[in-house]
Formats: structure tokens, C-alpha cells, sequence
DNA sequence: CGCCCGTTTGATTTCATTCAACGCGTGTGG
DNA sequence: CCACACGCGTTGAATGAAATCAAACGGGCG
């Protein structure tokens, strides 16, 4: 079974200061502008990178040139999921970006003689499937209003964890980015928005930066299931 | 970090015929009727459930009482994701269900000693993130039709993989759960289903048992954008 | 055999998409 | 330094597709 096949999108707890130096003995140094590709689906999968800084989105491109956002990506998450040496995704820099180029060859001998690396692996993986799960949840709502709220409480919540304490929101990508990530039209996603905003959920101070004023308000527009509160029967 | 956080939900290729055996060994058999609970969310995840025969479903209930199904599950998947040593999802048996129940005590000693397993883990991973993905992919659609097909598809791949080469599509699961994956309602994924049947496109046998007339109008109905075949622009 | 759950079908409403036009801001070239 | 243009975002109006409400049907199981 090919070792390819381990290699991942984000986590949490990446790696550790030594690992990460470790890692750096056999990686290069990359910069990619805004709007770069950094590689295609269907690329042979030769290396993995691990982001410094700046965003990258993971996506997929249909055949009507339409593309599917599978992950947004921070500092400190891998990039470079693969599938028979493949990429499974196509990937490209929100922001600019810089991070660490790590040829999967020298990843895999290092995963064969480091079973607590092996382990690091098992843990980012399980992040990423819940993360997985959550945008799956996301993307089962039907009102335009709650994908946008639980996308902006998913990015606080990031942004907290990453000790960014500002009482901001900072929104790095394009309505449209937005859009084909919480399968909408980028029409609605500002819309929604606007919404939020003269519903007094939520300021803006630019277009790129958010301020949520109720929380508790943003909650419930998060779990609203329809119109109203009422309880729906299930299952016929 | 707790060895919980592991366990996991699905997955190929899951056990060699050694490592299944040795299992058995600290595993009992248990046996669940259809509809039967398994375990409810945020419960103590004190065992993790191999499944051996029938089909099972993973869910979130949200507080309006709808469900959010995460996954269906069928034989040789495992189920009992955890975090923090709480199940992630509730499950319940589909159709009858039998299997073996895993103590994760035992279980972890187990990974501790075989790091063998411990890459299959991995593996198994890889596999339910593409499978993760899969299904959002599957959410962001807009047309019913096309979520139906794409239900459809993943149902047919699933069986033809395990050698249940059946020209017949089985569906163990009711409409209404169906609904509760694709993110619609049951009463539109039975419309979906009597429209491709009366495209020709499928047969029913009874309403369990379909049939896949034309695989390419079905690959057709899964790719369609929206109305007609006009790609659109992007980004702005 | 009849009841009940699951499914189908119908009519109406709701809401996001779509098409289209305008505004803003940023970066570029004169 | 200003003007303009272009990408991105916002806003508006009409269309359309699925959710919802409601009722009838069928099949399986007691």
C-alpha cells in the first residue's frame, strides 16, 4: 500500500517544534502568489506542503468549468492529499502564501522510522474527517442564512483557536469562494450577508473583515431549520 | 492523546483474516433488529462495533428533531468514531444487524503492540475522508435529480465492489433516510426516483430493488449542472 | 383480514438561482 | 497625481425548483 495514500489536508496539533525542524532538513522553502495554482488533480502527488502562511483552497473542477471547494486551508495544515499518486484536489493561494515543500519520498522514509509521526498522522486525519463532516452538515441546510452563519462561526472558531483574538472576523477569500464552499451562489452569500448585517448580527468593517455584535443571535440563525421554531415529525 | 480518538466508521480493505481473527478473540458477537439504537451521541465510547451483516446508519439528531445522516454503514465498516471519549454520531440498525463488538480497552493494548494495524488504521482513514468528501460533494448539488443519481451511484460502486454483482441496485434504507443523507426532503427523493424511472433510466423491482437501465443517461443526469449543458462563468 | 407505516401523488408557497445593471476600490497608466 | 478600467461586490426583478402541507395509496405484519 502506497504511503502516498496518508499524506493530508489541515489538522490540528500539526507538529511538534522538533518534527517541523526535522522536516525542514528535507523541505524547501516556497512563496506562491495570490490566485497561484499550486497543483492540479491528477498531478503526480510528489510532494506535500506544509503552509506557513497565507490560505489556500482545495477544490475540484467540474466539467462546466464550475469548481467545488472542498477545504479552506490555514498555517500549520498540510496540503497534498493523494490517491494512487495522484492528487485527489486542485489547490491555490487565497492569499499569498509561504510554507515548506516536502518531497514525499523523504516523508515516507522519516514515517517509517518515526511510529510517533505515524500517530501525529492518525491524529490529523481524524480532525480532517470531522472537519469533513461538519462542511457535510453545512452543506445540508436549506436556508441561505444559516450556511453563512455556521461558515463565519467555523472561521471564528479557527481564528480563536489560533489565539487570533481579535474581535474580528477576517474573511480571506472572494464571495465566490464563499459560495462554492457552502454550494450557494455567490449572488446569495452576499445577500446573506447583508442580511446578517441589517439584522445587526453582525458590522463590517471592510468587505474583507467582520465583526459579529450577537453571538447568541448568530446561534440561532446557525440551528433555525425553517421558518419558524416549530419541531417537524420525521420519518413519514 | 486518547487512543478513542481512532476508532473510526467504515472503511476498505479493513482487516486481514489474521487480524480480524485475533480481534475475535477479545470481541463478543452481538446481534441488533432493525431500527435498534446502537449508541447515542456523546455517549462513553467504551467499544468500537465491526459489522458483519446487515446495514447501519450514523446520524446527528439536531434539536428540532430532524436527523442529519453522517454515513451509512454496511458489513466489514467499523463503527464507534470517538472524541474525547464520547461517540461523535448515534447509530441505529438499518436491517438486522450482527457483528462484534470490540471493548476499546482491548483494542488499544492491541494498537500499541502492532504497528501494522496502525498504518491499516490509517488507511482506513484515507478512505472515509474521500468518502467524507464524497458526500459533501454530493450535498452541494442544487438539482434533486442529481443527488438521487449520485445516491444511486455510490450504492451501485459499493456492491459491485463487494461482488454482489446483482444487475439490481438493493436499497436497505427507507426514503425518508435517504432524505436525511442528501440533504432533501423524502418527498422529494421519491419524485426523484419515479422521474428517472419514467426517463427510463431505472426499473423498480418493488421499491427496494432497483435496476440501472441506462448507466450513461444516469452518468449524465449525475453531472448535469442545472437545466441545460451551458457551462457559466466564474468568479464574479 | 385489517391496520399501520412507508410511500406516492397533488397543490401551494417559499426561497435561492438566474439574468442584469450598478457601485465601489484598487491598481495602473497617462 | 488623477483618471480610468477592471475585478469584485452589491442590489433588483423574474423564474424556477424544491419544501411544505395535505391526502390517498399499497404492502407488510400482526
Amino acid at each position: 500500500m502506497p504511503a502516498e495514500r496518508i499524506s493530508t489536508e489541515t489538522g490540528t496539533s500539526p507538529l511538534t517544534d522538533e518534527e517541523r525542524l526535522d522536516l525542514a532538513v528535507i523541505s524547501s522553502v516556497v512563496r506562491f502568489k495570490k490566485g497561484t495554482q499550486i497543483y492540479r488533480e491528477r498531478d503526480r502527488a510528489d510532494a506535500v506542503f506544509n503552509i506557513n502562511n497565507g490560505v489556500v483552497k482545495s477544490y475540484k473542477t467540474l466539467p462546466d468549468e464550475t469548481q467545488h471547494i472542498v477545504a479552506f486551508l490555514f498555517p500549520d495544515d498540510l496540503i497534498g492529499l493523494a490517491e494512487e499518486g495522484k492528487y485527489v484536489n486542485s489547490t491555490e493561494a487565497v492569499t499569498a502564501v509561504t510554507g515548506y515543500r516536502i518531497p514525499v519520498k523523504a516523508l515516507e522514509t522519516r514515517l517509517q522510522k518515526d511510529p510517533g509521526l505515524e500517530f501525529h498522522v492518525i491524529c490529523k486525519l481524524c480532525h480532517e474527517l470531522r472537519e469533513a463532516q461538519r462542511h457535510a452538515f453545512l452543506l445540508s441546510k436549506h436556508r441561505a442564512l444559516t450556511k453563512v452563519a455556521l461558515f463565519l462561526q467555523m472561521l471564528e472558531n479557527y481564528q480563536a483557536a489560533k489565539g487570533e483574538g481579535t474581535g474580528e472576523v477576517y474573511l480571506p477569500m472572494r464571495r465566490s469562494d464563499i459560495a462554492d464552499y457552502v454550494g450557494m451562489s455567490f449572488e446569495a452569500v452576499s445577500r446573506s450577508f447583508r442580511a446578517l448585517a441589517s439584522r445587526g448580527v453582525i458590522t463590517f468593517r471592510d468587505r474583507r473583515h467582520v465583526k459579529i455584535i450577537g453571538r447568541a443571535q448568530l446561534e440561532m440563525v446557525a440551528s433555525e431549520s425553517k421558518t419558524s421554531d416549530l419541531p417537524r415529525r420525521r420519518g413519514a
